[in-house]
DNA sequence: ACGATTTTGTTCTCACGTTCACAAGCTCCT
DNA sequence: AGGAGCTTGTGAACGTGAGAACAAAATCGT
């Protein structure tokens, strides 16, 4: 489920906070959803909560980290360290939440050696031989568009079977390949969508009632 | 529907490569989707194709563009200024996509009057009164979790309705305004999953099978 | 000019996800 | 010890979205 990920964040802040014990009524508001559907994905899982009481935080929060895969450290590797790239590279976030970074890789000569959060930048002739010894599955793809199809099948090839791509193209990969697109245009269009929709909309409501 | 910026994006690029008609089949190939789904979205639309021809692809393009609502630019406010907002500012792909960067915004007075992508970065007092002389619309919140409900808040206040959040928390806000959220973390962590699966699975059908 | 062919627009069915509602079960107070 | 009060877990209805299949329409060739 593609939810587990906000309710181990939301448990994660409920810890940090010193709270041991939550209902799924708090756990839902905290991750921003509805308390069946919290209680129903959580039951998938297994029942990891007492009736009357609601969850322990700190139990819970291990028993979805295992479910996910994350309890002990995935490697990653990104390749394209241009602007993005290097906003990755540098943050934090990926630590604390179960990733390591192992490889910053880019096809620019002059990049190459360069520094960016602790680790070397190099060049994509690495890439095969990284991916194999560090057991890399996953790999994130900062490339421009043009690029991005060709970096992805020489991952694949390289034995990468999950892929987090955030140049503006579709990538296609053979069947046991997951790819996940983050394309920032496309969500400021979608806002762009609804912006359209209110601004037709109130004027006539506006104008009437409140 | 939160695919039509796919399509548009999809129609832009076969436009590019000087193509000037194009059946559904081909555009849901080059947009990664089932061919029924593109027509029926299409469909919603209006009757934009030719029967027996397909669809015009400049004049479809225009169409999808008129319905997201991104004919003319929209100002976009970016507020935080750190890895993460350094690469937006510097990103070129907004402005040619709908969006045209207005202001930069960030607490640190360190950080004021460094120019970024062309843009002086601003101190957040400015805010509320670029929000109003700029019409700004849409604010893109790139701080760390802590401050994102307050920018969030404040950006409501004075007269923003959609946001795009990128600090892992879950913001609330009042009826009318639109928030979506991008989470890298829940990305890899989704891929993790699957990644997971695959490992427990593969093995016992690749011991016996291929 | 007419039919074959291609491709859209639409309808129908099906499956999934969401939400409501309630029964089972635990705790705490008396 | 027993019951009142919560809270979980789950069963059933509902609505929505996806996919396949088909009919309408436009072009092209003859
Ligand atoms: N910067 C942003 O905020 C932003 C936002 C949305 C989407 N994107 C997308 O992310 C991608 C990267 O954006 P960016 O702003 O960092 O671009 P960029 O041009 O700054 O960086 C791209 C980097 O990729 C490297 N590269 C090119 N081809 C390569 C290859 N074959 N192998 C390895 N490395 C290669 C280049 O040397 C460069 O360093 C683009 O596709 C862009 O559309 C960026
Ligand atoms: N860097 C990444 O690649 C990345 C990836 C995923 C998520 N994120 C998230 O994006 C956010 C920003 O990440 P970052 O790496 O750029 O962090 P950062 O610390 O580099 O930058 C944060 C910036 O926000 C500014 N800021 C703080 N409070 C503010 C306020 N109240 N008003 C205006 N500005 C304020 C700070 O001065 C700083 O410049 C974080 O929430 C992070 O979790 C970042």
């Amino acid at each position: 489920m593609a939810r587990l990920p906000v309710y181990l964040r939301a448990l994660v802040a409920l810890a940090e906070r010193g709270i041991a014990t939550c209902s799924s009524e708090e756990l839902a508001a905290a991750a921003g959803v509805n308390s069946s559907k919290l209680r129903k994905d959580l039951s998938y899982l297994g029942s990891y909560g007492t009736r009357g009481v609601g969850y322990d935080v700190e139990y819970l929060r291990y028993q979805i980290a295992r479910e996910i895969g994350v309890t002990e450290d995935l490697p990653v590797v990104i390749v394209g360290i241009g602007n993005l790239g290097h906003a990755l590279a540098n943050y934090s976030g990926f630590t604390t939440r179960g990733f390591r970074i192992v490889a910053l890789l880019d096809s620019d000569p002059d990049r190459v050696d360069e520094e960016v959060g602790g680790l070397a930048i190099r060049g994509h002739d690495d890439l095969e031989r990284i991916v194999r010894e560090e057991n890399v599955a996953i790999g994130i793809i900062a490339t421009p568009a043009a690029a991005a199809q060709a970096v992805c099948d020489r991952l694949v090839a390289a034995g990468v079977t999950s892929i987090l791509n955030f140049a503006p193209a579709v990538l296609s990969v053979p069947p046991g390949v997951d790819v996940r697109k983050v394309d920032l245009s496309i969500e400021l269009q979608i806002l762009a969508y609804h912006e359209q929709r209110k601004a037709l909309v109130q004027p006539i409501e506006g104008g009437v009632t409140a």
